[in-house]
DNA sequence: CCAATTTCAGAGTAACTGATATCG
DNA sequence: CCGATATCAGTTACTCTGAAATTG
């Protein structure tokens, strides 16, 4: 019985919920995600391994605004534990693209069963439309962040 | 130039974006905050005591889902430096009421005014009808979170 | 005694900055 | 030499769990 609903929404600030929510909802991810021995931070790079194969390090850490020496821990965890392969590109000896092996697939899908479930009750009755507006809103507002750092 | 514009927004997970969103906001927040020598937790709870001048320990943690043991830290930090006062609760001497003092009003205004700009930079070229529409979606979805948890 | 609140102490997660080495 | 990548080492930010005291 919160007091948020009685008060127009404008007077909140966006960044404060999103903050708030995020907060929330990584606590329910970080408890769902131990059945498989995930961190969350673990379980976002694998599943953006799953849609994006390939991607170096450095690659990893922009598309999660987090520092190259940040996802080399979370990279290394993986790999220690055969859920990720790492392979010298061809055409740079430098470069380390990751890929998922057949583990971390099966792994990282049974993970995505449970938080997108999660997702669908926190949203439910939210009408289609209106989750693809907040979507994009928020992709957009993705976007512009990053050209800003 | 991401690539995650060219695909249709539903095929991305509205928990991955916010994690993502949330994330950059913050590292933004941090740099920004420095300038009053606040943290972002720091901040939050200065933002919330401003419109809800009175909330209790146990109040502030559960309206921002951490737990009272977080939430303490970060009020005797505050108290500490004299942004926040605590008094008694006349009916229960076992609570402690928060608020701000003149100083924690000035400094909160004054990160206020940079957060909203920064928000305005964000949302730029959003219309208001979309942005609360999204506002709405989160509040809600909040609200089952809390309930879920 | 019970439920809620406050609070201390210690542990853990997740991220950062700095520095160094390698590749093209 | 430069720019991008990878990676080691140390540090910081933030939150948690456990336990204990107090109040009504």
């Amino acid at each position: 019985m919160s007091s948020l609903k009685q008060r127009p929404a404008s007077e909140i600030s966006l960044v404060y919920v999103i903050g708030r929510l995020n907060h929330g909802i990584r606590k329910e991810m970080r408890r769902d995600l131990a059945e498989w021995r995930l961190s969350v931070p673990e379980f976002t790079a694998l599943s953006i391994l799953k849609r994006r194969p390939g991607l170096s390090n450095a690659q990893l850490a922009r598309r999660t605004m987090v520092t190259p020496q940040s996802m080399i821990e979370i990279l290394a965890g993986l790999e220690d534990r055969e859920l990720v392969k790492r392979t010298v590109d061809p055409n740079h000896g430098r470069i380390l693209r990751s890929e998922l092996t057949a583990e971390g697939e099966r792994v990282v899908n049974a993970a995505l069963l449970r938080i997108d479930q999660i997702q669908d009750e926190l949203l439910e009755g939210v009408p289609d439309e209106d989750r693809e507006r907040v979507l994009t809103v928020m992709l957009q507002t993705m976007q512009r962040l990053q050209s800003l750092q």
